[in-house]
DNA sequence: CGCTCCGTTGAGTCCACTCAATTGGGGTGG
DNA sequence: CCACCCCAATTGAGTGGACTCAACGGAGCG
């Protein structure tokens, strides 16, 4: 009856303590939610523009300089391990730190007083949980681990100096709040329109495009150390009949689930079935064109 | 089996030729929608900070300049009307305007091969449909009316130039994109996790809230020219179905909707039934507290 | 060894959907 | 002025999908 994340009354972590957060954290690790995470995926990527999925990801849309990509490195090396189903933030807490995810999955989510909890975003590695600019708001989600991870913490007075002295880095992530956006309008789509398998299928589709930008799905596979109940409070469905619909697409040789690594076998099928149109994810994905800021003022 | 925005095809208005959309516009108007729109509102607002709805949005958070109003006064006088069901950009558009509702409810929303519509964003007087920055982005959603409408078509020049000039309004709007995240994340909530009747009662609170905010819907009720197909493309519902919960709610004593005109009776009720928390939709509503960049550089 | 958590399966119920048919109001044209 | 039409709202009947409540198997862990 108890929902996972079980003490929602306890001070959130991160808000004003980020110390205590710490102290349990690095002990209970799941194993398999880290093996073929990013660690792996960073050490064998030499040539690329950066080796961190932060810098990755920012890399897609704009060209980072040298300075940049030393600077967003030095951020990931402050990297720290927190367990599975771990509150990160509450509700209407006041976050003082930005939030940046560098291995496993997070996610915002709101629970409602009958039980149930919705999962309204998921945070993979590369994204970044950011402070609502410089207003000081409080939080309309939570903010939590789904598996293991690794973050990195970085309080408001940083992130905001990182953002006025790295003009590209602060375009790339207007860049990416389109995309959130987006992204959130395209899951209101897939809640309100489609059906239990198409719903699933859209959503592996877009962890499949999401993961790969940072090069954490190669060949049509991924880690997904993710709860079937977890996938319940995401896509608005019964646990039961999340592993129902599971099958299906299992039966139907779309997607093979095993050891908590997803291979899509028949991605041109998934996609069918998921009417998917990656377009929503472009802004990520393409370089920049042309625009205003570039040319000179006026 | 046709959807009621029928040629889907079509050039879109609003893109490369705006002249045509005015030209069958005028004519075939609503008399309901908009006799009790903001028309007679803004009339009988004789002192307060402005008299379109959006400078009274943007009022409730930043304090804006005569200079401001002055400029807002003069785009609201730009008003266009838009006959009902009317489609303005097309999904993939790349917009070259941007749009402010002045009167009437226009919407964002997908289609998907199956018929089905899914509306995943309201807009109404005073919200901006805004383009993507400066970015030149096409876009992911199709924007149009619901019911008629009166709308201001600021073109891109025009619209960085206000940016630029206004520094106030830019940082208002910044506040509204807030907003609008929060909205889109409290719709994932609601289509996921409640049902039928809470799902309806939640869209009624939170239009209610944000009618208010321009002075739209006092005494708990306000113009609701909304198709019950409309709601049920929103809420996720079969049209069938939202009838039936219409009439639940109704029975209960907790709404009356006749004329185009909801009226909110039991408004803790409603309230408790959707399980209303209206903090979301705050950076709206309370003036901003001090912030980072009104104190002097560190 | 036993515990717990996760995934799986079965049975029964209810909610929401589809497919129709009907009503009512507003506008139009004869 | 009335007849007609169109669209929105409403109602009924039947179906199927998704839910709840269980019970059970297996893997990992203390």
């Amino acid at each position: 009856m108890l929902p996972k994340i079980t003490d929602r009354r306890s001070a959130s972590l991160l808000v004003s303590a980020p110390a205590q957060a710490l102290a349990g954290a690095s002990a209970d690790l799941d194993p398999l939610a880290l093996s073929t995470g990013s660690d792996e995926a960073t050490r064998r990527a030499p040539g690329h523009e950066g080796r961190d999925p932060f810098s990755r990801k920012l890399s897609t849309c704009v060209d980072l300089t040298a300075g940049d990509l030393r600077e967003l490195e030095r951020l990931a090396a402050t990297g720290r391990r927190f367990p599975a189903q771990t509150p990160l933030l509450h509700q209407s807490d006041v976050p003082e730190n930005a939030i940046l995810v560098l291995d496993g999955f997070a996610c915002r989510y709101k629970y409602l007083t009958n039980g149930r909890r919705q999962i309204t975003a998921y945070l993979v590695p590369g994204d970044l949980f950011e402070l609502d600019l410089d207003y000081r708001l409080p939080l309309d989600c939570a903010l939590g681990t789904l598996t293991a991870c690794r973050l990195a913490v970085l309080p408001r007075p940083d992130y905001e100096d990182l953002l006025r002295r790295r003009p590209r880095i602060a375009r790339a992530l207007q860049m990416m709040r389109l995309t959130e956006a987006a992204i959130l309008r395209e899951w209101i789509t897939n809640l309100g329109s489609r059906s239990g398998p198409e719903r699933l299928a859209h959503f592996l589709c877009e962890m499949l495009l999401r993961l790969r930008t940072t090069g954490l799905a190669s060949d049509n596979q991924y880690s997904f150390p993710i709860t079937q109940a977890d996938l319940a409070d995401t896509l608005g469905m019964s646990c039961v009949h999340i592993n129902r619909v599971l099958q299906k697409l299992r039966r139907d040789g779309l997607i093979e689930l095993s050891g908590r690594r997803l291979t899509i076998l028949k991605p041109e099928g998934l996609k069918t079935l998921a009417e998917y149109d990656a377009s929503y994810l472009e802004p990520a994905a393409i370089p920049l064109r042309p625009c205003v800021s570039d040319r000179p003022a006026a």
